[in-house]
DNA sequence: GCTAACTGAGCA
DNA sequence: GCTCAGTTAGCG
């Protein structure tokens, strides 16, 4: 197809060519053009270049291989993205360096994903696909490859598995005869949600289709991981955590990418798994900030699971006990099915819950619970139910509230003109509202007139402290932060957690306490309820049913919606209402929204050339404190940039120029972060 | 980001 | 006419 001898006109040009000495390399007779996808982090070169393949490196220059190249002068590591005939390049080729491996560890639908992702997310190639491709491993790849193994799977037993939802039977049969199904999935209460992926997962790989499961954390993957050997056996699917180390990482990818293996089980890092005949992607928990990857671009992992499934026509399943925005989202444009329990299946597997301390007025009467934090409701259940089983007490995490409230009744303090929190900018200023900037001077507490604020203090140590000199008789556990307890004895015994470490417990826990429920509403953030909620229900969804005994309480306001929500067992209907009020506060995932971060002179330059698409908005420059830990920088300012969800697509492009610019430019730095997971 | 090529100042 | 520091375009 191409003119003969490819190799003739190019090597007279052929650069990198040494004037004295060795020859150059005689370039390959077939297909002498390597399009590569050069390392490089700026956005303006974020486009593949062409180099010349010497004849030398014609077998081993496969697509996907992993090459260096002269780049700008000095070596670099590439991908080549496919071998062509000839170049549109007008001047001279360089020859490749090196091929550095001709494993071909970047398949046509990474690469493509790569820049989909990039392209969402206001990013380079180059920064997604250093979360794509894991470093290789030499001795790893010399490695005799593992065999595919035999598949055998019962079919029906996935489906009986999912018969408890509505649709759910249908969904496992699509699954199983080849066809792509997508849903928004609700779990209900005390389901042995690791097991139902698990049938999902077996039943499109009877068919020989590949899977992708996210979970959110490393537990959640090793119980995903335990219900596929059980049901699959273990040598059909692959676990891809980050504290694998590289050898065993790459292990991992490269069954994956040989087709050896085609079920990979993983955290965030999985989405971008290269699983063969991709049939199904799945979610787990989609509400979970630990799915939105902290390096540049910041993809979140279900954006990616779904980039993924448009483009390679597959299955995906959004699964959780609450349900996110996002995903009423694609529920209500019609991208997704629901697949829910009924009214009487949630029920019978619900826990009775019940709100005590109606009012914070009452609370603050109730002496009992100003020593303890603890509703006299909340102690006589818990006390109740130690005769029965375990009791989880969930208790917001230290650090994670950092508003003020009444030193009296524990309201939290709210601006009175915005109603937002107050929080103390420093120690000894005023308190400053963190919405509004306004200073409040004289505040008193709209529940109890009291004048006096404290900072509270929180951590599941002391609680742990407060609810042993509750109960002396009685072993408290605690479960948080480095130290999670992934199970717990089903016997008697209290554990307190933070939300996200509950143990799992076999039968259930007889109560689960939810304590300070206002103070995790009171977060300055745009997904506070919809946060609040997911964290609520997961640790509810851990109570026995109501009919075994099962209670669940919850300390706070009895009248808040969110905590009606929660009452009800109503996560679809609570994000219905979510996504409503999202769409008319122009926020994600009804408008597009990206920050900018930088220097006032710089922030402001950047989003003077931005080409703005019709019904952009413009929120800022305010200026930006760092979250705790980050390293102080001076004067930073943040603007917020939002547009339709349709023109989502035209600013990240926007982004993406205007940082080519500023990066040819060499100006200072502008951290772009498309929809942010948190904006507080 | 980096290098290499280009620029003009300074000097013989 | 040449060197050298400083600048900046372009990277195959």
């Amino acid at each position: 197809m191409d003119d003969d001898r490819p190799g003739e006109r190019q090597l007279a040009l052929m650069r990198g060519a040494p004037a004295k000495g060795r020859a150059p390399a005689e370039p390959a007779t077939e297909l002498p053009v390597a399009r590569v996808l050069v390392d490089v982090p700026l956005a303006h070169l974020d486009r593949p270049f062409d180099y010349l393949v010497p004849q030398k490196m014609a077998e081993a220059a496969v697509p996907g291989a992993r090459v260096k190249v002269r780049f700008a002068g000095q070596d670099r590591d590439g991908f080549v993205l496919e071998r062509i005939g000839r170049s549109d390049h007008e001047g001279m080729l360089a020859p490749l360096r090196r091929v550095v491996s001709a494993e071909p560890v970047l398949s046509p639908q990474i690469a493509r994903l790569s820049g989909s992702v990039a392209a969402r997310y206001a990013g380079t190639r180059s920064d997604v696909l250093r979360l794509a491709v894991p470093s290789r491993h030499a001795t790893v790849e010399k490695q005799a490859s593992i065999e595919p193994a035999e598949a055998t799977h019962d079919v029906p037993a996935a489906g009986r598995a999912w018969e408890g939802y509505v649709g759910g039977a249908e969904l496992v049969r699509r699954l199983a005869s080849g066809e792509s199904p997508r849903a928004v999935w609700s779990a209900k209460p005390g389901e042995d949600w690791a097991s139902l992926l698990a049938h999902a997962a077996a039943a499109t790989h009877a068919r020989g289709r590949g899977v992708v499961l996210c979970l959110p954390d490393r537990r959640d993957v090793a119980r995903v991981d335990r219900a596929l050997s059980t049901v699959l056996g273990e040598r059909h699917h692959v676990v891809l955590t980050a504290d694998l180390g590289p050898a065993a990482r790459y292990r991992a990818f490269l069954a994956l990418s040989r087709g050896a293996v085609r079920i990979a089980v993983g955290t965030r890092a999985a989405a971008f798994a290269p699983v063969h005949d991709l049939g199904l992607v799945a979610i787990w928990d989609d509400g979970d900030d630990l799915h939105a990857e902290l390096r540049a671009p910041y993809p979140h992992a279900r954006e990616v699971l779904l980039l993924r499934a448009h483009e390679e026509s597959c299955a995906a399943i959004v699964g959780a006990v609450a349900r996110t925005a996002e995903a009423q989202l694609l529920v209500e444009t019609g991208w997704a099915e629901e697949v829910v329990a009924t009214r009487e299946a949630v029920r019978a597997a619900s826990a009775r819950v019940n709100i005590a301390g109606a009012t914070d007025a009452e609370l603050a009467r109730d002496a009992f619970a100003r020593s303890a934090r603890l509703p006299k409701e909340a102690h006589d259940a818990i006390r109740d139910a130690l005769q029965a089983g375990p009791v989880l007490v969930q208790t917001p995490r230290q650090g994670y509230v950092t508003s003020l409230a009444c030193d009296d009744c524990r309201t939290p303090a709210r601006c009175r003109h915005c109603s937002g929190p107050l929080a103390l900018p420093a120690p000894r200023e005023a308190p400053t509202c963190r919405w509004c900037g306004r200073r409040e001077q004289g505040w008193v507490c709209s529940v109890c007139d009291g004048n006096r604020l404290r900072a509270p203090v929180l951590g599941e140590r002391r609680t742990a402290e407060e609810i042993g000199r509750a109960f002396p008789s009685v072993g408290v556990r605690t479960s948080s932060g480095e130290r999670v307890l992934s199970e717990v004895d089903p016997a008697p015994g209290i554990v307190v957690a933070t939300p996200g470490a509950e143990p799992d417990v076999a039968g259930g826990y007889a109560c689960v306490v939810l304590l300070d429920t206002w103070l995790m509403l009171a977060r300055p953030d745009l997904r506070t309820s919809e946060e609040s909620l997911r964290r609520w229900l997961n640790a509810a969804a851990l109570a026995r049913p109501a009919a075994q005994g099962g209670r669940v309480v919850v300390v706070g306001e009895s009248g808040d919606p969110v905590l009606q929500a929660l009452v009800r067992w109503d996560p679809a209907g609570f994000a219905r209402r979510e996504l409503e009020q999202r769409g008319s506060a122009h926020l994600p995932p009804v408008s597009r929204l990206a920050t900018l971060v930088g220097d006032a002179s710089a922030v402001s330059a950047m989003t003077d050339s931005l080409e703005l698409p019709p019904g952009a908005e413009l929120l800022g420059p305010a200026p930006f404190d760092p979250p705790p830990g980050a390293r102080l920088q001076d004067s930073q300012v943040r603007v917020v940039v939002r547009v339709p969800r349709a023109a989502g697509s035209q600013l990240s492009r926007t982004l993406v120029q205007a940082q080519g610019v500023r990066d040819a430019k060499k100006l200072p730095t502008v951290r772009v972060q498309v929809d942010p997971v948190a904006l507080g």
